[in-house]
DNA sequence: ATCATATGTTCAATATATTGGACATTGACG
DNA sequence: CGTCAATGTCCAATATATTGAACATATGAT
């Protein structure tokens, strides 16, 4: 039922939930914070806070950083994620793509995944372009928002999708909300085009093309490129063509385990 | 008192360390393991781990892979690992004093920390020569065994030291034991001259150079080579200016935190 | 068929983790 | 000076997480 972190009720909750929660908000804040200011903000009691603290730091899991008793993520936490990374050995390739689409199109590209319910750029290359048009990588976005976003859910029923979308994520950025029925239709012409392309939502100004790299019969990352309106429109289906090919060098090598 | 994970007691272990336990055992093991493959090899109540890879499986921090049920690191655990890389911006300088390492010495350069109270190697950069002698990414090594573990400690006193280190890790892999005074006198000659050099006691035929990169006042990391003995004696004094621009290079941009 | 092993699920007991609130300290401010 | 806000520590009460053991199922060997 509950994605990640849910104040609910008026139980207690379970310290591994705190903790991880913990470790996100400070991921999403991007800076160090003093467990005073971590419980203010996610709203948790401050001797949980400190307690779970003090274990996280023993473990490496958080560090002291900035002075003061500010804590943020620690060099554990990297250990693990380069493990991961390592694992599914996706990252040298995937820049390699995302170098050569660059060059191909002059655009900035990005590999998107999702993260939880939220969809989240992994990888960026920035184009020629002498302006900036992208959200920072690792930042968390509502999935009706983006163009990837509707590749990213095409593998669920609409029952699920709606069921995993926070209901509030349907709000887009300028107050007005997006028709939960427009985006199901969107997401299943997405599915079945494998690609969508859009006037992006997020600002006025850039078109938005997405598409998928498959992995075990459904979207587990999606490339893009953010461009200029009217660039897109004119290069529209070069640009396709490019991530298209882009994708299935990525796609056509899914998860492999690494041999020791 | 217990650095990390002591299956010590009789009394029942808190579920926060018992999952960062199984987070380090896949880490280790690194491949998809089953829950009760898990429990077995970490000595844990199957009922616990069952539980544990429960909640870490939905909050992202695992993820099954590799079927039958197996669980390895989840994708979270790579965006928090990016996230803690980002903030302390040190990959990318890391990388390009490797690379220029390897240009000049032609040897294996290798870029390595503390994980917990052992020794691991964060980055690495092959050599030209034609036979491989180091150990992988992201192993643990016990912090005797190695040049850099002589720097990676030298910040402590002589008891933190016999303190931080598992007594077991003395013994060398040919199963010799290594005095821990030896040990300490090393560490202290290697803390006032800046470096360490040695033939490796982990094999017959290499060389071992490390020297730290500083960071608040003490080693954070260390930069090493491992290059064939004789090269190593007969290149001693060029290779050891070569990792000391390096590590300077390296050390007087210290963890600086990234402005958004 | 019988046994052994590996795997996953369920459940009740109790050891303990989470929590609210009291307390201590510091610094800012009028 | 007194007051307020921010920060950290401490502690007892109780809601609950951890655990051992029983149970269920599958597979393979003998």
């Amino acid at each position: 039922m509950d994605a990640i972190a849910d104040d609910a009720g008026g139980k207690r909750a379970r310290g591994l939930d705190r903790a991880f929660e913990i470790l996100d908000f400070l991921r999403q804040k991007r800076q160090a914070l003093k467990p005073n200011e971590i419980a203010a903000q996610i709203g948790a009691p401050r001797s949980s806070v400190y307690e779970l603290v003090n274990l996280l730091l023993r473990n490496g899991i958080l560090e002291f950083t900035g002075g003061d008793g500010r804590v943020y993520l620690g060099r554990k936490l990297y250990f693990l994620g380069a493990a991961y990374e390592n694992h599914f050995d996706f990252t040298r390739e995937c820049e390699a793509a995302l170098e050569r689409l660059a060059g191909e199109t002059r655009e900035t590209a990005q590999f998107c995944m999702l993260d939880g319910n939220k969809y989240t750029v992994v990888h960026m290359r920035e184009g020629a372009r002498p302006f900036r048009i992208s959200t920072d990588i690792g930042q968390s976005v509502p999935i009706p928002w983006t163009a990837s976003g509707r590749l990213l859910v095409a593998h669920m029923t609409d029952e699920e999708i709606l069921a995993f979308i926070p209901p509030q994520d349907f709000q887009l950025p300028g107050g007005e909300w997006l028709d939960p029925q427009a985006f199901l239709t969107e997401v299943r012409q997405a599915g079945h085009e494998g690609f969508f392309t859009f006037n992006s939502i997020v600002d006025s100004f850039t078109h938005c093309f997405a598409v998928p790299v498959m992995d075990e019969g459904h979207a587990a990352a999606t490339l893009c490129l953010v461009t200029p309106r009217d660039d897109g429109l004119a290069n529209r289906d070069r640009y396709l063509a490019c991530l298209k090919d882009a994708a299935a060098s990525l796609g056509q090598a899914p998860t492999r385990p690494k041999r020791s």
